[in-house]
DNA sequence: TGATCCGAGGGGATTTTTCCGGTGGTCGAT
DNA sequence: ATCGACCACCGGAAAAATCCCCTCGGATCA
């Protein structure tokens, strides 16, 4: 493959967007198609036809439709685009939501553009970028089931973990969420439980961390 | 004045601090003299001798030695060094905090390049910047007293909003700072009316976003 | 074709949180 | 010297949150 790697920046903090795709632009063989500001307008630029690079580079916290909901409408729509996914503070958690969500690569910005670029070789190449961190992370994933904080999470309990940070009663969570209060209560138990935590407050302090919604 | 603006970028992210640096060496009369991942490295530098600059640009997000620690040390020990600050989210409490401990200017990392550009220009020639946005905040700020988010908090209160956030109850922390638990009732009731929330869940909420503690 | 797991719901008890009221004391400013 | 703030504290009651043990209908699995 001599070809030219076609790359499109998704992030919405234009500077750094502008940065990612100056290094992008850098390095031999690749171009930036494009670089836009969250997924919906990524989205609107596939859907205009042909603007499908080979490799989108994502950030994980965006506004509108972030770097989870992004990543999932890729895999699902365009599952032949390799996705590598840049992040703030390197999360195992987001780690791994995003792997499950089938990101090919992971790049945390305190990595330099050295790093960025034997990333977008690798993805390019192999079909996977990691550091040996993350292997380590993937492999306890595996390996240990219930030990890792990863998720054992079921879709209910992951919806309630988007509420448990509002001023919400659980009543009211219960209301919105279509519920018996009461199932809101052994949705909460699991959750005290799997996450390893005693409270509420353990549980919003946990959905905060875990990117479940922006404080 | 004529010469060349001499700058220190500090940011822990590797790719952004390269970012920033590329972008202000674009800029014309503008050297960049280092880069700095934390507050430590650059009261490091700073002591070294002859590395002091002309404008810092300050990332408020950092391990170790964070923006506001950082722009606390430089206001008091090198208050002539203008200092730029950059945000992820422009969140309206970690602006007004910044102005409080002197910062010259603030600037959201979604601006382009031609507004960093523009803010550089600003903040060495007039001594400030700040969009019309925040020109606003600060308005609101002086007129509204206690209309504002800002704090008319007392240091009790304050202690307790770096508790909130934890597993412990009321009682538990009532004996950490060793107080009558109806004690601990008042500061809370007070907060609740102060930060116009109703829950603990409110006050964790807040004790996040400004900083009281690190989810 | 039972066995077993999961989602959904429930009764009732206990603990915590939240909301009402109050009482004093100190300290600095008018 | 009084006034407003911050501080520390108390009693009682209502509302949440938390805990423990339980049912019932579907899946899925062996």
């Amino acid at each position: 493959m001599d070809e030219t790697i076609r790359v499109v920046v998704v992030d919405d903090h234009k500077m750094i967007a502008k940065a990612i795709q100056d290094m992008v632009e850098g390095f031999s063989r690749c171009h930036v198609l494009y670089a836009v500001h969250d997924g919906k307008e990524l989205v609107r630029m596939f859907k205009e036809g042909k603007h499908i690079p080979d490799l989108v580079i994502l950030d994980v916290s965006m506004p509108e439709m972030d770097g989870f909901d992004t990543m999932n409408w890729l895999h699902r729509e365009h599952p032949q685009v390799r996705v590598l996914c840049l992040t703030m503070k390197d999360e195992e958690s987001v780690f791994l939501r995003m792997v499950e969500l089938g990101v090919h690569g992971f790049v945390p910005k305190i990595a330099g553009s050295d790093e960025l670029e034997r990333a977008i070789r690798s993805v390019m190449d192999k079909g996977i970028y990691f550091t040996p961190a993350m292997g380590e992370v993937l492999f306890r994933a595996r390996q240990g089931g219930s030990e890792t904080v990863g998720d054992g999470l079921s879709d209910r309990e992951k919806e309630l973990l988007r509420y448990v940070g509002t001023e919400m009663t659980y009543a009211q969570i219960a209301d919105v969420m279509c519920l018996s209060p009461k199932t809101i209560d052994g949705y909460r138990n699991a959750l005290f439980e799997k996450l390893n935590v005693k409270s509420r407050i353990g549980l919003a302090m946990f959905a905060v961390r875990n990117g479940y919604f922006t404080p």
